[in-house]
DNA sequence: TATCTTACTGACCAATCAGTCATTTAATCG
DNA sequence: CGATTAAATGACTGATTGGTCAGTAAGATA
């Protein structure tokens, strides 16, 4: 009794330029939802759909996979804001709708969040690399809103608040809702809505709490 | 060639009473620098001052412990802000820097600031822990901002911004700052001053980036 | 001072997991 | 097709660490 034309497909494939990929996105996966140290490497390879032995014909161990993830994380998104920022012609007020618009499309929304909420986690274990991160994208980020209120108070549209801070606090929202998302969202009932969250932030910072003498609408 | 007089001090003493807070604490201290899985018990008992064996007879488990540092450690300031709020007869704008500048003081200056790190860190893996802190501190922060600025609507001082977010939004640099303090200030050069960081804060908050039609000062 | 209670110790055990490597097998080449 | 290459496997190990418990000594009691 034999099974003729039966079909036996291979245990596993050769697909070596993708694995890496495939790793680290499984690992950047577990690493969010567990953070470094409770995340075993077993669990990565098979998330990935391989063996542990695999995972070290790409990586030299866990923290050389850690810092594969990060940096990999780091890319574009934060290059383009900031030619965009530098090629933006509207009001200052529209650049900075924006900046938080794309923010939250390219970064926010994507599983790149997770990234802020794992440096900060471990942070205390690998200093080196929350410098790295801190230097490459938080540090850029706040320039980034530093220099378009820079802009705006140069063109006069903007009040001249102290300009040490300004990019930083600005920032703070947009930070927390990414956090928020990856660490009290799953547990609790409560969703927010991103698109309203960053409308009023963008009103709170631009026009501030107090009433204006002319009030607008 | 004897010793005479060589008084032998003790090896340990017992202070059944000192013990669980003494542990508790140094578990705080390292679970907020490492994160949970990376600390290990041996560490947390030595620095309190003990060993292993004796961190086991007050706490049942790693897990335990960490429920307990929790539970016990969460914040007793939010009720006295809560009291402060219903309380204050000034107008909303000297009433939303001074919660500000008692919240530094009161929790963000203190090691206190570390627990809402570790609660993100670990809210994956304590999902329960997180609602409890989220219900007890999280909400009742935003509640408290959300209420001061309503306050500020219905005396006719401040805009309708929509109520929805506006207490969180204007929580955020706060809590930036504290995961900041447990995260990056350690591995970066550049320090923040706390007072001029806040006085950023409340400047933006209140008025806002646009110039106004009648620019104070 | 002798006796008793129990807070505390630290050696030990068992489970976990990062990292290794001899073997297997998919894919390529002549 | 058979020979060759190397991608992938998975059983194994050594180190780490959560958790246990028999023994020790602080300090109370009389």
């Amino acid at each position: 009794m034999s099974l003729p034309a039966k079909i036996i497909e291979p245990r596993w494939e050769r697909r070596k330029d993708a694995r890496p990929g495939e790793l680290a996105a499984a690992a950047l996966e577990l690493f969010i939802e567990r953070g470094f140290a409770a995340t075993r490497l077993d669990d990565v390879a098979k998330r990935a759909g391989v063996s542990k032995g695999t995972l070290y014909l790409y990586f030299d161990s866990k923290e050389d996979l850690f810092k594969a993830v990060i940096r990999e994380g780091y890319v574009a998104p934060l290059a383009e804001a900031e030619q965009f920022l530098a090629t933006f012609e509207g009001s200052s007020s529209d650049l900075i709708c924006e900046i938080f618009r794309r923010w939250w499309v390219q970064v926010g929304a994507t599983d790149q969040a997770g990234m802020t909420k794992l440096i900060i986690a471990e942070a205390g274990n690998f200093p080196e690399l929350a410098r790295f991160y801190h230097d490459e994208v938080i540090q850029r980020s706040h320039a980034l809103l530093d220099h378009a209120i820079k802009r705006g108070i140069a063109r006069g549209e903007f009040r001249d608040v102290g300009h040490e801070y300004s990019g930083r606090i600005s920032c703070a929202p947009m930070v927390m809702i990414m956090l928020w998302k990856h660490s009290f969202a799953p547990c609790v009932d409560h969703q927010i809505d991103p698109e309203k969250y960053i409308a009023t932030i963008t009103d709170m910072l631009l026009n501030g709490l107090t009433v204006r003498e002319s009030p607008r609408k």
